[in-house]
DNA sequence: CAGTGAGCGAGCTTCCGCTTGACTT
């Protein structure tokens, strides 16, 4: 039979995700056709801040180009549809999609319905058609005053900053706070002075101990000792001492799983056990999602549907049976939570692994065991707390042992964390004793310990300090991390650790020995660094505007949003009282403040008596002698900062270093031979060629005239076998020997040789119809 | 692979939250 009419959708369903969509259609059967949007269909305008200023904030939107074509075809199938249903999310971003659809679409009320569910499942849709409803406006209102918001924020700060501080800068609610975070972190560990002190522990085993057997434990004493003299004494005391068991606790003790994942949960524990970092765990994320193996990646939600559920029961009871299995429903926690999507799971719980790339595996089978995890039994200890008496001393010594009586969910999933304390904790064994036994000592040792600065921020652990904030949502979170590294605020990289040494003082048998050990510490791995820009912009956004760099703004702002949504404000009200003051700021700081520098005097030069002066200067931090301006005074004397120098930080020793660069190291072949550090490192300049010095060889403070000469011969001997051919007719014409093999330069352009070809039998013909018919491999920069 | 320091100027830069490709190499 052929279908009633070809050309009319009885129902048109509009909701964000195409793969939503699909999903949603094949759940709803033949008289639905479902379209998305998206995500938003408009925006502001960018011109005159898309607000009217003078005409109670009234919203001017447009729709962006790469949304044209969607809206048209929306508005066509809107055209043809009886009924159309707006099922974007169930949250104040969502209301706001739908609101922009009925008025783009021109969509009348009486064939519009708005629809939401927080779980694709058939049960949810088929609800919510029955319990359709309008267009909340109060919602949408709250929508358009955060956009409106950040929006004043954002086009009003940025501009300041291109004036006070530096070009293309941008500052805003969400960015603005988390570069503070990791300024003020950074400050934190610049100001922090480790203490040291001493930790002392004791190896023991019970005087009835079978031979054979593993009876030797680790225990420590209850205290720390605050210097080697304190530490020596005890030590002293115990040589002479007896030890016994004064105390046996043994106490029952549980962890629970954690909830399933929620995108920050998700960056988070991606980081920490893949190595992710938080952009790539969301495209790895949403080809699962497009695949049809994930449900929504990007969510605040822990919620799981009761289909979900049943599943993870059913799986678990197949693999581990009833004991492991605790059906649990988890609630969410964390500020601003909009929960309109599930948690992060897999979409089909029963399928243990996906095909894909090795990535999406890895990802897939995390989401997997999480999911399941938290559907399963707490894991059961027993904690036994052993207290031995030392004879001659009022300290004890405390052993714990730590016995996993039932694995539960542990025996899929661990969560990891954040802080990477080096600690060796003493738990785990112990072996059967019984109290006022007695025990023999073996060696007691107290060792150096210092005090740790707080940790730098990784990507993930930033988001995870946002979310508690309340600052940013699930689609920001890894777009915001990208915008504060592309404006130079932050960076990430790894830094060598520094060594320092402890001491360790030894007790065997009856004499104590001392000995040193080398820590590494400060050691960091893809951490997040402000650079000098972020500070000196940061430190400017504090001085000036306060309240937005106030860690508390956005909660602040939320509240107002719900009253908005709620009925019980006006948002048009609720930004005029935002706006008018932060605007006279704004014109304000733009009248008192001055261009911003980052300045920091160093002291006076040794040699001059000047003022050494350290800045940020057009092209980046620059030290400077003397003071610009006074045309009685010799010209200042410049110097750029190395990379890793920091304007905070940087001494003047280090400061004055930088001009023993560039040295002259005489004269060669009759042209002079000078050393530098440059943009690709420490270089020697000769007849206006660099040469680069070699990496932990030279030091180009130290370096003389002859291993200068022998540098510069060896790259001319490399140079040498770089040239395969040239052509006596045709000077800009070469066959070169690359890194990635054999290829023409011509005119400063590249081209690759096919691989049949051999280069050296090329003729000038060959060369220039390979350079036509070729597009160039790559055109040299500049 | 190639590459190693500076101030006229015109016009541009920018926000946060929803979404997915279109582009290179």
């Amino acid at each position: 039979m052929i279908q009633k009419n070809l050309f009319m959708i009885d129902n048109l369903v509009i909701v964000e995700s195409p793969a939503k969509a699909k999903t949603i259609e094949k759940l709803l059967g033949k008289e639905y056709h479902v379209a998305s949007s998206m995500g938003h269909i408009r925006d502001l305008s960018k011109k005159d801040f898309g607000i009217d200023l003078n005409n109670n904030y009234a919203p001017e939107y447009i729709i962006p180009n790469d949304k044209k074509k969607i809206v048209a075809n929306l508005k066509k199938l809107a055209k043809e549809a009886k009924i159309v249903w707006l099922a974007s999310d169930e949250d104040r971003e969502g209301e706001a999609i739908a609101w922009h659809l009925g008025e783009v679409l021109k969509l009348s009320p009486a064939i519009t319905r708005r629809i939401v569910f927080s779980e694709i499942t058939k049960t949810a849709i088929q609800e919510s058609i029955i319990n359709y409803r309008s267009i909340d406006q109060n919602l949408v209102n709250a929508q358009q005053a955060r956009r409106i918001l950040d929006r004043l924020v954002g086009f009003e700060l940025s501009p300041v900053l291109w004036r006070k501080v530096k070009p293309s800068l941008s500052a805003g609610r969400v960015q603005s706070v988390a570069v503070r975070l990791i300024v003020e972190r950074e400050r934190e560990i610049i100001n922090f002075s480790p203490k040291s002190s001493f930790r002392v522990t004791g190896i023991f085993k019970p005087d009835d101990a079978e031979k054979g057997k593993i009876h030797k434990f680790v225990a420590e004493v209850n205290k720390r000792f605050k210097d080697k003299n304190e530490a020596l004494i005890f030590l002293e005391r115990c040589s002479t001492g007896e030890f016994n068991v004064s105390d046996i606790v043994k106490k029952p003790s549980k962890k629970s799983s954690s909830p399933p994942f929620t995108t920050s949960t998700l960056q988070q524990e991606a980081s920490r056990k893949l190595g992710f970092s938080v952009s790539q765990t969301m495209t790895v994320a949403q080809r699962l999602y497009e695949a049809g193996h994930i449900t929504y990646m990007r969510t605040d939600s822990v919620n799981l549907s009761q289909l979900a559920l049943n599943v993870a029961k059913k799986v678990i009871l197949e693999e581990f049976g009833e004991k492991y299995s605790n059906r649990k429903n988890y609630i969410t926690k964390s500020k601003g939570a909009q929960e309109a999507h599930e948690a992060i799971r897999p979409a089909y719980i029963e399928n243990k692994t996906i095909h894909g790339t090795n990535a999406e595996k890895r990802l897939y089978e995390l989401i997997w065991k999480r999911t399941v995890a938290s559907q399963m039994s707490d894991a059961q200890f027993e904690k036994t707390t052993v207290t031995i008496d030392v004879s001659t001393a009022e300290e004890k010594f405390i052993a714990q042992g730590e016995v996993l009586k039932f694995d539960g969910f542990l025996k899929l999933y661990i969560e990891s964390s954040d802080d990477e304390s080096n600690e060796d904790e003493i738990k785990g064994f112990l072996p059967p004793l019984k109290p006022k036994q007695f025990l023999i000592r073996e060696t007691i040792a107290a060792i150096q310990r210092f005090t740790t600065a707080p940790p730098r921020y990784t990507e993930a652990s930033l988001v995870k300090k946002l979310e508690e904030l309340g600052i940013g949502r699930p689609s920001t979170y890894a777009p915001t991390i990208s915008t504060i590294q592309n404006r130079g605020y932050v960076i990430k990289e790894d830094h060598e650790g520094k060594e320092r040494k402890l001491l360790i003082l030894t007790l065997k048998n009856k004499s104590i020995t001392e000995s040193e050990q080398v820590e590494i510490y400060n050691r960091e791995k893809s951490k997040l660094f402000p650079d000098n820009i972020g500070m000196i912009v940061n430190d400017f956004l504090i001085e000036y505007f306060k309240e937005i760099m106030d860690y508390n703004f956005t909660a602040t702002v939320e509240k107002e949003f719900d009253d908005i949504a709620s009925g019980k404000m006006e948002w048009t009200k609720m930004i005029d009282r935002f706006y008018k003051p932060f605007h006279k700021k704004v014109e304000n700081t733009l009248k008192v403040s001055d261009y911003s520098k980052g300045e920091r005097e160093l002291g006076p030069d040794p040699d001059s008596g000047k003022q050494v002066i350290v800045r940020m200067g057009r092209y980046g931090p620059i030290v400077q002698i003397g003071i610009a301006g006074d045309k009685l005074a010799e010209k200042p004397r410049y110097a750029s900062l190395l990379k890793g120098q920091n304007l905070e930080t940087i001494t003047l020793e280090e400061a004055l270093a930088l001009f023993k660069l560039p040295r002259s190291l005489g004269d060669y072949e009759d042209k002079e031979l000078v050393v530098g550090i440059g943009r690709f490192g420490p270089y020697v300049r000769h007849n206006n060629k660099f040469y680069s010095l070699k990496k932990g060889v030279d030091d180009p403070y130290k370096i003389d005239q002859n291993r200068a000469i022998e540098l510069i011969n060896e790259k001319i001997e490399q140079e040498k076998n770089r040239i395969i051919r040239t052509f006596s007719d045709e000077p800009d014409l070469f066959i070169l020997n690359g890194h990635w093999g054999p290829y023409i330069s011509y005119k400063k352009n590249n081209y690759r040789i096919p691989k049949k070809t051999n280069p050296e039998e090329m003729t000038k013909e060959d060369c220039m119809k390979l350079i036509t018919s070729l597009p160039n491999v790559k055109k040299t920069k500049k």
